[in-house]
DNA sequence: CGTATATATCTTTTT
DNA sequence: GATATATACG
């Protein structure tokens, strides 16, 4: 057993029969008690290692928990059931897929896919998508996803007022046509479960006897369907211990119940409570500002952090830096950076930390400009890249011919011919014989069938020809990545962009070439690599070399680093706008969390800076600084930069009266931009340079050199 | 049916 | 600043 553990962390480890809630907050060794109570449980002979359960939230910390298992055990650790609860969900659900009215090959649906096909059904449903964005239906059906509410379980009286009342409807045929084409998504990864166990009640006795123990990680990040699903399976052996930080739940948007943990000790009869509050990670002044910023929360369960004995809490207090705008916030930021690698702090322990994805892209160009390696985690995917994106859908549609949303994606890229009219024929066909819109083009372009034209047909039969050909390779004994090479190449994609001149081909077919270099080296079956896109984020792929990271706040929870950078701490950026503006104090609350999470990433320093003028949207805003540094304790924090101070007040006082100029000037809508009158010469991306003929409103008729006259939108010329 | 150009819209956080 | 849609023309 692990000698290193204090009292509270061996107690966590060795109370191993009946419900128990592990208050765990940040620093205080909880990815130590998850492993080696796993450890403890397995080697102690109390269970064998299948017959443990343990669930995380992200991939990082799966993996994380394995590798730190089997270096305690050994390989006896890949023989745990440890993953996500999505990989758990759908490890169980491949096994039983038929039950359900599914094969097991299906499909897993990410965000765009989904928002794909909500946007198909509601315009054959002839609803205004302008006015009733997918996303915002989509939105409504993962929260009754996430509280664990099937289509018939939905109370009628909640969505009345939203389009009518027709959401419901909605969410059936959205859930009718997922199964018509054996795909799920996310929230089914686990809906799917519960109703699984529901009706098979054999099943889930199965699984109920295997689990004797089960470790959840994260607690409080846990929904309603998770919880449920929980509840399930620990109520046989009843042997349930959940790890979590009521302090550091983010995810309330995404249907997490922070009430889950706060209730605990009410769905578990007699369950302990224990509490780490012991803190390995941070110094003293960096505890005392978070602890100090979380005390304004209210319904906490209540956890002060101490640092942990013998450990060093001396040092730095808390930096907080106003500057005038995001330029100098970037410059200040990567002298500060240089000041710490100087000083012995390698790259990989530097972070910044942002509020919204956007913000990367500012610290981006300095660090690129500065010389200074860096990554983004979980920025742009290069799964969301369009040739990715595309090559993923064509071996989707090899493993799964049903894969309507695939199929539709390259069935005419490149162009074969098949055109919106053909495709509207598909689908027709494939929604009136309840079939997937392959079926549907195998129908069509039998002899016999007149519903197409003679031209249209002969180009679909061509493709489903190709088609063909491409499976027969797959039964072939041959690897992901030459499968994927000649899926590529076969079909005409590669040649596509080999022989385009746009720009940007020569980069998408060094990502192709990219995504067959992953298969070659992690992957041998397409399946294998379909499940990991689909279930796998950039967030959970960090790299160890020396560079600076840069990620949200969501992103960083559950890592540290010796120097936190935390930038953008003004109101509407942070508390983000629509906090302030739509959910009153439950959403400020958690911005306040998720500030509290930033500044416990830390080991040793934290700069907070926040800007007085920051361009966003393309337009100039100036800001007020967040209200949350008037909540941290003075006796911790330095004041510096151009701006010094960081009393609310003061700032409130000083701003105005130092506004940009052009941000009140009404006579151009670009930042900036000198306005373009008749006589001025222009250069225009595409048509080159030119002169300004006349003007009218923000159209002006221009001369162009090379091509003649032309009537353009002022926005899309400069001035030269 | 395909191509090229013009405009709108977006940006909270993610498995 | 990138991407989806709309529109016009060939």
């Amino acid at each position: 057993m692990d000698i290193d553990l204090n009292p509270e962390q061996t107690k966590a480890v060795e109370t191993t029969e009946g419900a128990v809630l592990v208050l765990s907050g940040a620093g205080t060794g909880k990815t130590r008690v998850l492993t080696s109570r796993l450890a403890y449980i397995i080697s102690n002979g109390l269970a064998a290692p299948w017959e443990c359960l343990a669930v995380t939230f992200t991939n990082r910390a799966a993996t994380e928990m394995g590798e730190r298992l089997s270096g305690i055990i050994g390989p006896a650790a890949s023989q745990v059931w440890l993953g996500t609860f999505h990989r758990i969900g759908l490890r169980i659900l491949r096994r039983h897929a038929e039950l359900l009215g599914y094969t097991s090959n299906f499909t897993i649906l990410g965000q765009d896919d989904q928002e794909r096909l909500l946007k198909q059904i509601m315009e054959a449903e002839n609803i205004d998508v302008k006015k009733n964005p997918p996303r915002a239906v989509l939105e409504v059906i993962q929260g009754w996803k996430d509280k664990g509410l099937s289509v018939s379980m939905v109370p009628t009286n909640t969505h009345e007022d939203f389009l009518n009342g027709k959401i419901l409807s909605l969410y059936r045929t959205y859930q009718d046509r997922l199964k018509n084409t054996n795909a799920m998504d996310f929230g089914d990864l686990l809906l799917l479960c519960l109703e699984l166990f529901k009706a098979h009640k054999d099943i889930l006795e199965k699984y109920q006897n295997q689990f004797r123990y089960i470790l959840v990680d994260e607690y409080q990040d846990t929904n309603v369907s998770q919880y449920l699903w929980l509840r399930l399976l620990a109520q046989k052996h009843g042997n349930i211990c959940c790890v979590g930080d009521d302090d550091q739940s983010i995810y309330s948007w995404r249907g997490a119940e922070i009430g889950n943990i706060l209730k605990f000790d009410r769905d578990f009869p007699n369950a302990q409570i224990i509490r780490l509050e012991s803190n390995y990670r941070s110094t003293e002044h960096i505890l005392g500002a978070a602890s100090g910023l979380i005390r304004h929360n209210e319904g906490r369960l209540g956890k002060d952090l101490k640092v942990a004995e013998g450990q060093d809490g001396s040092g730095d207090k808390v930096s907080v830096s106003g500057v005038w705008d995001g330029r100098e916030e970037a410059s200040r930021l990567i002298e500060q950076t240089e000041t710490e690698k100087r000083s012995g702090t390698p790259y990989n322990e530097i972070a910044v930390l942002v509020r919204v994805g956007f913000q990367t892209r500012e610290f981006e160009e300095a660090f690129i400009s500065a010389g200074i390696p860096y990554q983004v985690i979980g920025g742009a995917k290069f799964y969301d890249r369009e040739e990715i994106r595309d090559a993923v859908a064509y071996l989707r549609v090899l493993a799964q011919q049903n894969d309507d949303l695939a199929l539709l994606r390259i069935i005419n890229k490149p162009r074969r011919g098949i055109g919106d009219a053909t495709i509207q024929i598909l689908q027709q066909t494939a929604l009136n014989e309840h079939i997937s819109v392959f079926s549907a083009a195998r129908l069509l372009i039998r002899e016999e069938s007149t519903v197409l034209k003679t031209a249209a047909k002969k180009n679909l039969r061509i493709f489903m020809d190709m088609f063909s050909r491409l499976e027969s390779y797959m039964d072939a004994d041959i690897d992901a990545s030459d499968l994927a090479e000649k899926v590529l190449s076969e079909s005409g994609y590669l040649a596509m962009w080999k022989e385009s001149n746009a720009p940007e081909a020569q980069g998408r077919l060094e990502n192709l070439q990219e995504l067959i270099g992953v298969l070659r080296e992690n992957f041998k079956s397409i399946h294998a690599f379909l499940e990991h896109v689909s279930l796998v984020s950039d967030v959970d792929d960090m790299s160890n070399d020396d560079k600076v990271s840069i990620m949200t706040l969501h992103a960083a929870k559950g890592l540290e680093f010796n120097t936190v950078f935390l930038p953008g701490w003004e109101d509407g950026i942070f508390p983000h706008q629509r906090a302030l503006d739509e959910g009153g104090q439950r959403a400020l609350e958690e911005e306040r969390r998720l500030a509290y999470v930033g500044i416990t990433r830390a080991r040793k320093k934290v700069f907070i800076s926040f800007a007085a003028n920051r361009r966003v949207y393309n337009q100039w805003q100036n800001n007020i600084p967040s209200r949350f540094l008037s909540e941290l304790p003075p006796e911790h924090l330095t004041g510096e930069g151009s701006i010094v101070g960081f009393k609310r007040q003061r700032q409130e006082s000083f701003t105005p009266s130092r506004s940009i100029p052009w941000s009140s000037s009404s006579h151009t809508q670009s930042s900036g931009k000198q306005q373009i009158r008749k006589g001025f010469r222009v250069y225009h991306n595409r048509f080159g340079y030119g002169v300004v003929l006349s003007s009218e409103g923000n159209r002006l008729k221009i001369a162009f050199e090379d091509i003649g006259v032309k009537t353009i939108m002022a926005d899309f010329v400069e001035a030269v």
